[in-house]
DNA sequence: TTGGAATGTCAACAAGGCTGACGTATTGTC
DNA sequence: GACAATACGTCAGCCTTGTTGACATTCCAA
């Protein structure tokens, strides 16, 4: 075969054959579930599921966020977060607040329980993560971030954008 | 703040920083939706559910491959994945074929009318992801792939790497 | 005051995980 | 040849987490 020229420096376009799309397709599935498999560990124990965790963790990320807010960002019915978030309230782990300004809503916070199990969940995840990172090295890193911003629809990217401003750095 | 002289050229152990790491984990939450948005929606209409893509999709790529190969690469319970095929083998996607050697296994193939199924969701699959990889380039590509095979437990990696030799490249 | 928005709640249902138990071939081993 | 182990299928029951539909409440805003 040819060589090709481009402006990839000689990768040409082989990246982007099937095959290489169905080796992304796969490492997908099985690094979502590395992925969720520390958690998943820690919150069998507390008869808590993955919804439990991503509720905890998008109200630590955004303390007073209202349900409506969550919601959105979560993609679920607010029967099916309500559900989750009773159970949250009733142990003590999750605090609802009504608005001040508008009395309609309910800002969402951590309790101190709350925000360790949190912490834990979130150790957890972090430790897996920190591994892959430090193995791989920055470049992969910034590759890896890259590629699965560009894989969200874009009300999605929104969402995760809207979450990065809030963020110090 | 003074600058970093590391090896990775100026960046440091910056990438290494819980912020950071928050990042990719949402990145991984919210990517992970896109990635499975467009053949959630060609499966909704035909009362179908992931389960069944992820079991069209591992015998498609490994044709005569035995039910136990593919509860390993799923890592459900036979009874999970049994109610799945047996739908799948009702419709006529789906045919098992007694094994010579040992006339316990079960080995499976996708029927054409299954072949046809499993193209229309792998193309829109893949569709996004080329959308995605090209948008980000073969250098992040790359680094793409290496954080999540890192993010892979040791028996995922495995049967990853298993799934990748039997491909021509 | 009235309409609409935000929230909560009840009920019912489905997908897709799980465990446990049991049955049936088939195979390998003593 | 007897027996244990393996591969598979199936029944029953349970859980989580998603869904829709219906309805009440509370509050804001026109």
């Amino acid at each position: 075969m040819a060589e090709e020229s481009s402006p990839q420096g000689g990768q040409g376009l082989l990246f982007l054959t099937d095959e290489q799309l169905r080796k992304g397709i796969e490492a997908m599935f099985f690094a979502y579930r590395g992925f969720t498999a520390d958690p998943d560990r820690i919150l069998v124990d507390k008869d808590y599921g993955r919804a439990h965790h991503r509720a905890i963790h998008f109200i630590n990320r955004s303390p007073g966020t209202t349900v409506n807010n969550l919601l959105a960002i979560l993609g679920v019915t607010k029967q099916s977060l309500n559900r989750v978030l009773r159970s949250l309230m009733q142990d003590g782990l999750v605090q609802s607040k009504v608005g001040r300004e508008d009395k309609r809503e309910r800002h969402l916070f951590l309790t101190e329980a709350g925000a360790v199990l949190e912490r834990s969940l979130s150790d957890a995840q972090r430790d897996r993560m920190r591994v892959a990172y430090r193995k791989a090295g920055p470049v992969a890193v910034a590759g890896f971030r890259q590629v699965l911003e560009a894989m969200m629809d874009e009300d999605m990217r929104r969402q995760y954008e809207a979450l990065r401003d809030r963020g110090r750095s």
